[in-house]
DNA sequence: CTGTGGTCTATGGTATACCACATGTCGAGG
DNA sequence: CCTCGACATGTGGTATACCATAGACCACAG
């Protein structure tokens, strides 16, 4: 008989790990009168543990950037400022178009067409329509040109960055007609990566990426914080 | 009078992780017979603390990936595979390659003034000298321009990838004469930047850290590790 | 000699008790 | 009424005890 191995690699720490996580990018953070006050006693009985494997759990968010533990003040979620969002987006336009080099020249045919068929899937018509729907295809079109590259790390880096931006992705999205002009974007990279043109490929993601870069940094310098992400579809 | 506030933020956490990633760093990891495992008790003895705080330190390690810590088996210290190194590298050339776009755009004179003084302190003559002198202002330079693009988290994510690959840049700067060609390149970034030129700039790094991505591929494939990294000034 | 099963020990995982500091409260003293 | 300090309480920090499993070791049956 055939038997699996018993998935043995469970451990607390990493169980509290995902549902802090979760629950803390599941949090409206931006909302004025957000609760951003973390209590570990609270958590460990409300998550059925001891304080021991939540404090692990802490600390990884911590150095996640999710959180903010002050000795004997209190763990607290951490607001990103406008400043930090613009730097994540740069990285991640960092990240991005080296990665898109990298697939213009490693990518397989079989890749390539089948990036074009989901971006296909997602045209200038139905961006509008669903933008929420939109978003997810869009998340998705970018994970696939990391994917391309060929190197797990650009993608890993990217995705750790990705988590922190979904709030303000959603609401971009929705201003100024973004989504219609992305699609137009994608199709220009597609392009580029069909022709095998690294150079095109990465100054055309670069681009793209640091468009939102301009744009969220237009719309939102003076506004004293970001306030109430509201779902961008709504 | 003038006080500054106590600092309060010392946690035994933070020392054990400062002391635990210095001892790492400043092992021999990839010789043959290093002793790669650690135990929790008898860190806690050597540190003289408790296991508590010693084990949030080793998450930390943990998830910058300097350990890995496997259930009721040990705790060891990772040694990167060839691949991993080529990942960092190609991870490491996009960050920087973008910090010299941004600094071509946005440093100030000073800073670029202040570079070309720091790069003719070590030319060519006493390059091939002292490598291990070198090695550091090499480092530096990488630094300098990370700075001046004025994006702290690029700066922070590419000295995350830095440490991981000390000891690889110690070993690759002897090989092949690449001190003498590091400080040609060099030369050629000061220049792009002082003529504000982003995409020279930006190809320039890029080529410069890539090259070192060709060397390290070129070199040790084949060999089935990377062992005793031995000084590379020695 | 061999292999099978029991047992012993080392190790990370978890729970809990206690500590030190920060902060809010309240009352004495002015 | 205001000030200031003692005290109560809440919070994260630390130490320690105990648990469950992995793996080595050993005794014994064949």
């Amino acid at each position: 008989m055939k038997l699996q191995p018993i998935a043995t690699n469970f451990t607390l720490k990493d169980h509290v790990y995902d549902r802090l996580r979760a629950a803390i990018l599941e949090m409206n953070i931006y909302d004025e009168d957000a609760d951003l006050r973390l209590d570990e006693r609270s958590l460990a009985e409300q998550l059925q543990v001891s304080r021991t494997p939540l404090r692990e759990a802490l600390t990884r968010l911590e150095q996640d950037g999710f959180i903010e533990i002050r000795a004997r003040k209190g763990v607290f979620v951490v607001r990103k400022t406008l400043d930090e969002i613009l730097e994540m987006i740069v990285a991640w336009a960092a990240l991005e178009s080296m990665a898109a080099r990298l697939a213009a020249e490693a990518a397989s045919e079989a890749q390539i067409k089948a990036l074009r068929k989901h971006a296909a899937k997602h045209s200038e018509s139905s961006a509008a329509a669903d933008l929420s729907e939109y978003s997810e295809a869009n998340i998705r079109f970018h994970q696939m040109i990391l994917e391309m590259s060929g190197c797990g790390l650009l993608a890993s880096m990217a995705e750790g960055l990705f988590v922190h931006m979904h709030a303000v992705r959603r609401r971009a999205m929705a201003e100024g007609d973004r989504a219609s002009r992305s699609v137009v974007d994608h199709m220009g990279i597609i392009e580029a990566l069909e022709a095998r043109d690294a150079d095109l490929a990465e100054r055309l993601v670069r681009d793209h990426t640091m468009r939102l870069h301009t744009h969220v940094r237009r719309a939102w310098t003076a506004l004293e914080g970001i306030q109430g992400t509201g779902e961008a579809a709504g």
